[in-house]
DNA sequence: GTGAAAGCGCTAACAG
DNA sequence: CTGTTAGCGCTTTCAC
């Protein structure tokens, strides 16, 4: 049971260690009836190869890191990231890589994660979620020679193979939405700028509301944080300006932003509407419930995943970016139902 | 820059591969001046010593694996577990500890993932999520010889080391609340009760109303999945009882019991008052605000990488049993503000 | 198709 | 305090 070795194996087999190795291994050049006989040997003693020895003498681990960079705080707040680790969990287990977790919490985090992910030849390969721009975790992940996936766009993509969805046509979708049920004063909170995310889904709005010969009034754009308070008070600042439309660069902000909006005694969606981004479960648990753009988080996961696999087996060049669709989600909130 | 062995330094540095070796373990027996000396040239050349050599050696691979079995259904539909991952993967950090992350989805999952964290040696301990009575991953993970803590107690603790909250007590502190406040009919949404969780706010439930001289009416317990649609079906059930007050097993089915009497237009707290458990985020940040009893989550995750790295360090008997304590966070939705 | 042998890079006695 | 010497368990040429 406990600590047998591949030298073990070929001792019960009558067979030398090279050909319990091949056998574990899939190699060809193995007769059937030898492979059927150290599988025997296999499967009765319940070895399992140590990894550890593999790794050393292949050069390879079949482990890959999972890093979340302190620039992305909203970790347990949002349900983007669980969702996505699912995604990413699911496909190693299928592929049978093993997951390592880095999450970024403090500057002392970063100190001990970068050598334990970058050098030491412990990971094939490194996934990264984006964060702000600036951030050192991400730059010196990206300057190292490990293979690397980002999940959403960095800000100087070059070089960098990352996958993500068109934040500006799915904004334009949302606001799009909003123009075509006829609100007049649509307002947006977007995410923080110092990500691509925020800015691209600003950009979407804009590009809306121009395309419909709309103009753009900055009193209705408000900046806000990734989480539900940075919509409440992104959402308070906007009140004055009497917005009869928000679009939310997020799910969760768009629940801060409902939050301020009931607070102010303002009816959902008869006095103003709102519309999200994500598409998380809690967008269709809300009352009323929470129209949104859909992304396919989960799919980021297993499609990020391939990616960095392709990487390790065959190369970082060139550079892969995988793009996904995103889709308009009409519930309550827009008010689709009973304007039109 | 690249693959740099010890050997490399010890050439550079003048002295023997032991004696780097002593140099980056920190052994006493070197004298200053060697030390000074090599660590400059590891300095300089930025060497990092390779994991799996080491690890392979020493027998000791500074990883541990969380392992969420698939009974915990919930991994991204409640901040529980986000939450708790965030505290371990704190802790592993400032222990020069790697976490390897195993969700088990299906069944399929289960066969991949056990070999790879119970035996191979890969990792030197496993943390385990406790789930429902009789999943495989758990009782197959218990019986392997790892050394093993589970979050959460199991229903045969017998050689198990666990960490949690005194459940029935935090239940019963939720009641007695609604008791002292003179709701007549208490209700509960019990979480499953195929886990100890389920079981035991269950108990604590009964136990408040017993020792006030209240009897227990079974038409006002309604058994629910651990999720905000579980709440809310509970809740859809336990409406035609006519209950005045509800503890929810967990904040996340506190909010779908809310959503549920919303949509039946009754008022919170005047009409129906709530109790919920875990204290989440979103508790905070609803409109109304939900009371419930905190559980220290975050700690959970400290407590449980402490608790695995003495079992490695120390021999896993005696069996260590951690509690930790729970608070009430009377908030609005209890009425507490009303009815005193 | 199979075996022998040389490492992978490190730790840990054991000498000295 | 420092160096020498075996391994740790596996992969991978290279012969046969």
């Amino acid at each position: 049971m406990a600590d047998l070795t591949l030298e073990d194996i070929a001792k019960q087999a009558g067979v030398s260690r090279s050909t319990v190795s091949r056998v574990v291994n899939n190699h060809p050049n193995v007769s059937d009836k030898v492979r059927k006989r150290v599988l025997e040997v296999i499967e009765s003693t319940g070895y399992h190869p140590n990894i550890a020895a593999r790794t050393l003498a292949s050069q390879r681990s079949m482990m890959i890191g999972l890093v979340v960079p302190r620039s992305v705080s909203s970790f347990f707040t949002d349900p983007y990231l669980p969702h996505l680790t699912q995604g990413i969990a699911k496909r190693c287990n299928q592929h049978n890589y093993t997951l390592g977790l880095f999450l970024v919490g403090t500057k002392e985090d970063e100190e001990k994660i970068l050598p334990r992910v970058s050098r030491s030849g412990l990971f094939d390969g490194v996934l990264v979620q984006a964060g702000h721009r600036g951030d050192q975790v991400i730059d010196r992940l990206v300057q190292s020679t490990i293979p690397l996936v980002m999940v959403g766009r960095p800000f100087n993509p070059e070089g960098i193979s990352y996958i993500d969805v068109d934040n500006i046509e799915g904004a334009f979708k949302a606001v799009d939405h909003l123009i075509q049920l006829g609100y007049q004063r649509i307002g947006t909170i977007t995410g923080i700028t110092k990500s691509t995310v925020g800015v691209d889904r600003l950009e979407g709005y804009r590009k809306a509301l121009t395309e419909r010969g709309r103009v753009v009034d900055d009193t209705l754009v408000e900046e806000g944080v990734f989480t539900e308070e940075g919509g409440y008070h992104a959402m308070q600042r906007l009140l004055p300006a009497k917005p009869d439309a928000i679009f939310a660069a997020s799910d969760i902000m768009a629940v801060g932003a409902i939050r301020a909006a009931q607070e102010a005694d303002l009816r959902i969606p008869d006095d103003i509407a709102f519309v999200g981004f994500d598409d998380i479960p809690l967008a269709n648990h809300r009352y009323p419930k929470l129209t949104t753009i859909r992304q396919p988080v989960y799919q980021f996961g297993f499609s990020a995943v391939e990616t960095l696999i392709d990487l390790i087996e065959n190369g970082k060049e060139p550079t892969r970016h995988v793009m996904m669709g995103t889709e308009l989600i009409i519930r309550d909130t827009c008010g689709a139902s009973r304007r039109k």
